[in-house]
DNA sequence: AAATAGAGCGGAAACGTTTGCGATTTCCAG
DNA sequence: CTGGAAATCGCAAACGTTTCCGCTCTATTT
């Protein structure tokens, strides 16, 4: 349980501790001769370097803090494998929390990273209210939000352009022959906003009249997408595809339409958002927008870098690009 | 970006930092009146407790390193959120490490880990070689391995028994009237040898021939089972069941059975292993055997808390009961 | 041959805490 | 009023590094 120290090894070496030092952190100051042998005497003893003591004289803890709402959760699980991934590759290590529903859980973690001295915080807001409700301690320590969930806010995110999403895909539905369209949404956060705007926007300019639906997004959102389809699958239906903002949401909608007998995309064109990995499995093979995980994650912990190392000042707004793409729950009528 | 010190507030408050230090730590060798001024004095000036200052000379940095071969899988997220929420309820923070696929990144990260001076690690190892392969590290700190994957191997673990498991679930088919059951799986980890093993006893208790099919895991194991299941179908099918030691695989054999237009449960019925999130999904509804996630992750951060704070020596073996959740991908044979 | 530059190394301070020990004060009983 | 115990509090060491400063010694230059 004791472990080896510098001055355990400078001992042995017959040298100083400040040569060891030295000699494990390339410096130029130092023999080649001597560097090697005590190089070698390290690896021996098993030494390797204290980062808590480290840490105590460079004032840099290598750590960063990655707090979601939760971890068990397809989207955030993904990008906290990339940022993980990345990190590490850079020499910085993640320390994990998560913030639950409640803004005081994410106000206790942010104030818990910031005791443990990590360089910076990547998070992923749990509500638009995340912005002022750690105001206090953003300007304490660099942070980068993912998703776009403050629009106007002086803070740097990476997020994909939600409304292009949306866009590209009415326009895709369009495209198959599609003229009356549903969105199963809300407005409650920014990103939801950007998303009902690109499909209004779509309708726009290809003549329809958008139909927007207010989906609960209590607990799982899949149960919300269900119950709203629900409800509107014992009425008429007159509209030829369902555009759910929200992958879970899509995934509610498609048990609806089981249990109602509506086939799709036989009778009932569906496309979702985000595209988890739970849409591309057998049986479901959800058309869907996909949100780039892995660009998200390695681009957030890059600007996170620049600001600790380069101490860059100001904030970006990173957006990237979503893409369509193409399964099985969306029809061509054009082909009828 | 400075923030404010022990010394600083012991200035302000007009005393030395080593009552400070006393009156946060809730110390009886101080007056309460002092105390409480003090305590106002910290709140109002900002101060946290510098967490790495602390680490220095209690020796204990109160982190927990968890290392999952990939967080972005459901099981290990699942396992990563519950292990966190405890874990932090008793005053720890969790170091996320993804070990990959091959050996070294894990030996890696476990020494990288020592090198952070965590008090504790929780490891789902990624191979039956993970045991050796840091065993030179697992005597420098408390470690808890997640999954039985070290049978006879002096190391704490907590898992599920999986051996019941399978029994319970060739014993339910064999009920609903199942007489040939295959299995798919591999004997590769300790824990799918002991899968493998309670579905040949079970078959012995019932007078059934057991029929092992090895099903390759490379990459995702839903190809695995995709590709076990086409070579299978396309031969005359002379059984009414496939037991996949594995929801993934289970899932590959659905994707199969789509394909060649064999309907589960009614031609074939189908039951898997781990009830990850995904088989609640609608149009899958995978009957599966439960490994208890949540009990899994707080037990082990118990365990390892023992093992940190009152050094307790020795190894436990904690096996969970497994469920057996029924869905509707088997068929009641007895009905027709 | 003397002066100088620079390479190689050691000494020591500093980072922000916790805590054992000793000093001072308070308080109550005799 | 006094003695001593108990309650408060300050001093200083210690944790394991990194890094600035300065010293010594060799090698190069004039």
């Amino acid at each position: 349980m004791k472990s080896v120290t510098l001055k355990d090894v400078a001992k042995a070496a017959g040298v100083s501790y400040a040569t060891v030092s030295r000699a494990l952190s390339g410096s130029h100051q130092i023999g080649s001769d001597t560097r090697e042998r005590i190089i070698k005497l390290c690896d021996e003893m098993g030494y390797t370097t204290n980062y808590v003591a480290r840490s105590m004289v460079t004032k840099r803890t290598g750590l960063i803090g990655l707090v979601v709402p939760s971890i068990d959760n397809q989207f955030m699980s993904e990008l906290a494998y990339y940022a993980e991934m990345s990190a590490r590759g850079h020499g910085y290590n993640i320390m994990l929390c998560n913030s639950g529903p409640d803004l005081k859980q994410e106000k206790t973690v942010v104030k818990l990273l910031l005791s443990r001295q990590v360089d910076g915080i990547l998070i992923v807001p749990q509500s638009p209210k995340t912005y002022e409700n750690i105001r206090a301690y953003t300007d304490q320590v660099p942070t980068v939000f993912l998703s776009e969930n403050l629009r106007d806010q002086p803070q740097s995110y990476v997020a994909v352009d939600n409304s292009r999403g949306t866009y590209i895909g009415t326009k895709y539905l369009y495209e198959l022959g599609h003229r009356d369209i549903l969105y199963f949404g809300r407005r409650h956060t920014t990103t939801h906003q950007f998303r009902a705007e690109g499909y209004i926007r779509a309708c726009r300019e290809l003549g329809l009249t958008p139909r927007f639906f207010n989906s609960e997004f209590t607990r799982s959102s899949i149960t919300g997408g269900y119950q709203l389809a629900k409800e509107l699958f014992a009425k008429p239906i007159d509209y030829s595809a369902i555009f759910a903002s929200t992958d879970s949401n899509a995934l509610g909608v498609l048990k609806a339409a089981d249990d109602a007998h509506i086939s799709i995309p036989g009778q009932l064109s569906l496309i979702g958002f985000d595209n988890i990995s739970s849409t591309a499995l057998p049986r479901i093979e959800l058309t869907t927008i996909e949100q780039p995980k892995k660009d998200m994650a390695v681009q957030a912990v890059d600007m996170l870098r620049d600001k600790i190392e380069n101490g860059t000042q100001g904030y970006i707004h990173q957006i990237l690009m979503p893409a369509l793409i193409k399964r099985s729950t969306c029809r061509d009528l054009r082909e009828a």
